[in-house]
RNA sequence: GGUCUGAUGGCCGAGUGGCUAGGCAGAGGUCUGCAAAACCUCGUACAGCGGUUCGAAUCCGCUUCAGACCUCCA
């Protein structure tokens, strides 16, 4: 097997991927703060890890895959009187912060099964791991890398800066950025700036708080994932993965908090998926210009033309390379949703072809093996898709007998085929399975009317069937074996 | 202002120093009672200006434009 390339952010190059303990992955990505419903960008993120989840399984790897929940310390902003997103988010909707939290996480769950997405093999919540997160902050601070200011804790910038270099992942530089940025109002407990918390005290009345050496409070949102991938990867892994936005300063300072306490960067290979842009612009809940993936799936947004299923989004997001921004327009998304219906139908009718003992090799073995190559690039989907669509020709060629397989190779092509397009891109069939088993009976009577009228040439009926059926969404295809129907 | 990306045919999007993805849309054709589907054929695009080179859309420089991060965001 050729080997696996994938780019490292740390590097700014693709480099050879090879795990610290094969067969084993330690695979940790961002998850989300949930205190909203998910949106075309959380599609993003779970799509291109999903696929790499695959790959690497795909590859042999047993991968543990750990995506955590961020429900508590995500802070409205960085200054001290920021507000806790869950508890800002609860004190709105009148509920419980954990309420919120759950309600949330539902909704995220939903749509990621919906998109097919995998579930992760373990996902922690930021407020299950309160004593882990104290504990890392007792080490940062022992190793002298963190100060107590007024019962909150911050981590010195400045001071790691001095032993290693605060910004090697984002590619900035501490004197850069004091030059460029305007020093805020001067009633931080912060001596530095760029400092940032790992315990934040909680204000009389903040409903999420937990003891601590430091009195009572609640973690901050960088320490949470240095303290889950630690606990379940351990102090070194292979992969981390997240948004392009979450590199700086989430990501620097997670590096920032290993290094502190380990002397490294914690994981060995850094990945980001690019933003999705809506009109050119990153989609995000700041800018209030994003499509929640239900309304995707209902088409119940104003920009929305139409519902788009959710293997449709899953298929438009990765005709893109991960890294790449992907504009959101009803045009692309159109595109893309019948272009998978192409491919699908494709597959489908792998099942229709007559295998010929006299057929000559078509080539399945170097269609597949392009295929992969491609994954082995960076994972590039795009490529790999592209490869997927000579293969459908391929097939319809095959279907419609204008090309002959030998029963072997057919046995492969399928094989193959149902691997790269389920088990790897992770796309399925959207077939809407009818609740009552009546429909298919009753659209096979209305055919078998429709042939009669066919056979003595009463086009006038045949064609009001067809039509009416089209009307009620069922589309009819003549073929020479008799019509067939979908819906 | 700082750091960093990007600019590809009607749209979306790969890629790359010479063999010039793919999808969608469009045109013509085959098939069909007509459609639909499928198949065949067709578009020589890479922001602009210089430079390097036998050869650049691909490398270098400048210009213009766009975006991301620098405050929470996937």
């Amino acid at each position: 097997m050729k080997d696996l390339y994938i780019y490292n952010t740390l590097s700014r190059s693709k480099e050879r991927f090879e795990p610290l303990a094969p067969p084993h992955v330690g695979l940790y990505v961002c998850g989300p703060t949930v205190y909203g419903y998910p949106h075309l960008g959380h599609a993003r993120p779970a799509v291109t890890f999903d696929i790499l989840l695959r790959y690497l399984r795909e590859r042999g790897y047993k991968v543990r895959y750990v995506r955590n929940i961020t429900d508590v310390g995500h802070l409205e902003n960085d200054a001290d009187e920021g507000e806790d997103k869950i508890a800002r988010k609860a004190a709105l909707e009148q509920l419980e912060p954990m309420e919120v939290a759950q309600y949330y996480t539902n909704s995220y769950h939903h749509a990621m099964e919906r998109l097919n997405v995998l579930p992760p093999s373990i996902e922690p919540r930021a407020s299950g791991h309160i004593i882990e997160q104290i504990e890392l902050i007792k080490q940062i601070l022992a190793a002298g890398y963190a100060y107590e200011s007024n019962g909150s804790v911050y981590f010195d910038v400045g001071k790691y800066d001095a032993a290693h270099h605060y910004g090697r992942l984002s590619g900035r530089s501490l004197e850069d950025m004091r030059a460029n940025t305007r020093a805020l109002d001067g009633q931080s407990d912060k001596r530095g700036a760029f400092d940032f918390a790992l315990w934040k005290k909680a204000a009389t009345g903040h409903i999420m708080r937990w003891p601590s050496p430091w009195g009572d409070g609640f973690p901050g949102w960088h320490l949470e994932c240095s303290a889950m991938s630690a606990k379940y990867l351990g102090e070194r892994f292979d992969i981390h993965g997240g948004g392009l936005d979450l590199l700086f300063p989430h990501h620097e300072c997670e590096i920032a908090q290993s290094t502190a306490t380990c002397g490294h960067d914690g994981a060995h290979y850094w990945m980001h998926n690019n933003m999705i842009t809506i009109n050119g612009q990153k989609m995000g809940k700041s800018l209030g210009n994003f499509i929640t993936l239900d309304e995707l799936f209902t088409g119940s947004h104003p920009l929305l033309a139409q519902a788009y299923s959710p293997m449709t989004v899953r298929f438009f997001i990765l005709q893109a390379h991960y890294r790449s921004t992907l504009d959101f327009s009803n045009e692309a998304l159109q595109a893309a949703e019948k272009g998978l219906s192409r491919l699908m139908a494709a597959v489908t009718a792998i099942d229709k072809i007559v295998p010929s003992d006299a057929a000559t090799p078509i080539g399945a073995g170097k269609l597949t093996e392009r295929f992969y190559t491609a994954m082995n690039d960076d994972l590039n989907t795009p490529v790999a898709i592209a490869v997927l669509f000579d293969l459908v020709r391929t097939i319809n060629q095959l279907a419609e007998g204008q090309l002959f397989i030998s029963p072997d190779e057919l046995d492969e092509l399928r094989r193959a085929a149902h691997r790269m397009v389920f088990d790897i891109l992770g796309l399925r069939s959207e077939e809407i399975v009818s609740d009552s088993g009546l429909v298919a009976p009753l659209v096979g009577m209305l055919l078998e009317m429709r042939t009669e009228a066919k056979a003595r040439k009463d086009w006038a009926a045949s064609d009001s069937i067809r039509d009416r059926l089209a009307a009620l969404g069922i589309t009819i295809k003549d073929t020479k074996d008799g019509a067939e129907w979908s819906l």
